[in-house]
DNA sequence: GGATTAGGCCTGTCTAGACAGGTACGCTTG
DNA sequence: CAAGCGTACCTGTCTAGACAGGCCTAATCC
């Protein structure tokens, strides 16, 4: 007879125990992680269950394995799937770290001639306007420049952006119909470096989005983020 | 007495063997994939070790697993990647800029323990090795660093890759059945600093892109960029 | 005929034991 | 002192057997 309820797999469990011990503090980036014999003895599994615990971690990022020496706390990386147009909250909460979203700026603002060109209106139209850090366990992951058209979609500067990420509303308010990306690398200037809280030898990696709906451009957004602590990745099949 | 050298594991066949018949066409996107005990019957190998074959082939969104009822080959992606394995030179020639080419090493080289991690074989094993530069009108725009598998794609090396980019080959020598990227800013070493003819405060556009045929990785690219100079960009339908 | 049930196949998980090969460290030997 | 060797520990893999629970179908019962 099994324990009463075996709600979750016990290789979940021990998955779930050791990233406690890597969030809570106990286990810091580089430091050894207990080793699948010593985990057969604290927590009572078979190997073959903490291997495979291990093995997981190791192929979600967040262990290294060396044959013959032993598991360590990997390096924090930060990486998301691509222009696979994604929501920050979801990514930052599915790595189990707290989100959060600071409004630097909100409200409307007449198109300078670069940003009307870039949002397929004229210059001096007016578009909503609004700057955000977004922050993953307080630290700051990415910050969000956006201009949305009004007349393509309403009722932007409405939302409180601390509940709902722009992307969110935007996605529900207008379905999208094409995306464009820009991947840059960039030196970013004095304002984005302080929101980023950067050295000034950091490069930032900008993400240039445009988005459409109905045939026109919905929104356009510069998307810094600390080159240090970001990276996309994605697939392709071919 | 395990057979004479169990070079790859057996799990690795058992991926390889459903991988094969999926690229082959012997199996359609939505047919039931072999059950674990008819591999077991089948390939002569543990459930445990089918198992974990069709599990990872499952985590690679290669097949959908149904509990109860069966393994059934995954649907194609339904978006792609916006970053799209383009080749440089047609790029710099569509601008109507002169396309050249620089080769500064190209041999074989042992794998060391990280690169041969990259590209799923054991360290120290042979990997073919070619570092060019790229260059637009004179002026260098990538510096590429590559490791192919010759088991996987033969005679890498034969070619003059003054005449032919590494990309042009590797897409009619093996058919590409998927490519993974990751993009990242970063402040270059100084190799590559010297390579690119950057200032020491430039940022770098790191692409770092794999690319499977045949189930397994058939090389791995480091693509360095100009982070004043260069810009991905791609389109993404939603 | 329609509802219920039993059996068979499937995935999902867990276990205990085994062997291989890599790595590090300390001891021994020249 | 330096080179070499042995040993202990680690990951990586494989196996055979077990039980649980989902799902489908076919036989059975009302």
């Amino acid at each position: 007879m099994p324990q009463s309820p075996p709600t979750t797999a016990r290789y979940l469990q021990v998955k779930h125990y050791i990233l406690q011990q890597i969030s809570g503090g106990n286990l810091r980036a580089g430091a050894r992680v207990p080793s699948e014999n010593e985990l057969v003895r604290e927590l009572e599994v078979a190997r073959m269950t903490a291997n495979r615990a291990l093995r997981e971690l190791a192929a979600d990022g967040v262990v290294v394995r060396v044959a013959g020496v032993g598991t360590f706390v990997a390096e924090q990386r930060v990486h998301s799937h691509p222009l696979e147009v994604r929501n920050i909250a979801d990514e930052i909460r599915s790595r189990g770290h707290e989100y959060e979203a600071k409004i630097v700026f909100l409200g409307p603002v007449s198109a300078s001639r670069e940003i009307g060109e870039r949002c397929g209106v004229s210059a001096g139209a007016r578009l909503d306007h609004s700057l955000l850090i977004h922050f993953e366990g307080g630290v700051p992951l990415q910050v969000e420049d956006r201009y949305v058209n009004p007349t393509v979609v309403a009722g932007y500067l409405r939302n409180d952006f601390t509940r709902i990420t722009p992307h969110e509303f935007l996605m529900q308010a207008a379905p999208l119909q094409r995306a464009e990306h820009t991947v840059r690398a960039v030196i970013p200037d004095g304002r984005i470096r302080r929101m980023l809280k950067l050295d000034a030898s950091d490069a930032c990696l900008l993400i240039r989005r445009r988005t459409w709906a109905g045939g026109r451009i919905a929104t356009a957004a510069d998307l810094y983020h600390p080159g240090s602590r970001y990276e996309l990745t994605g697939a392709l099949q071919g």
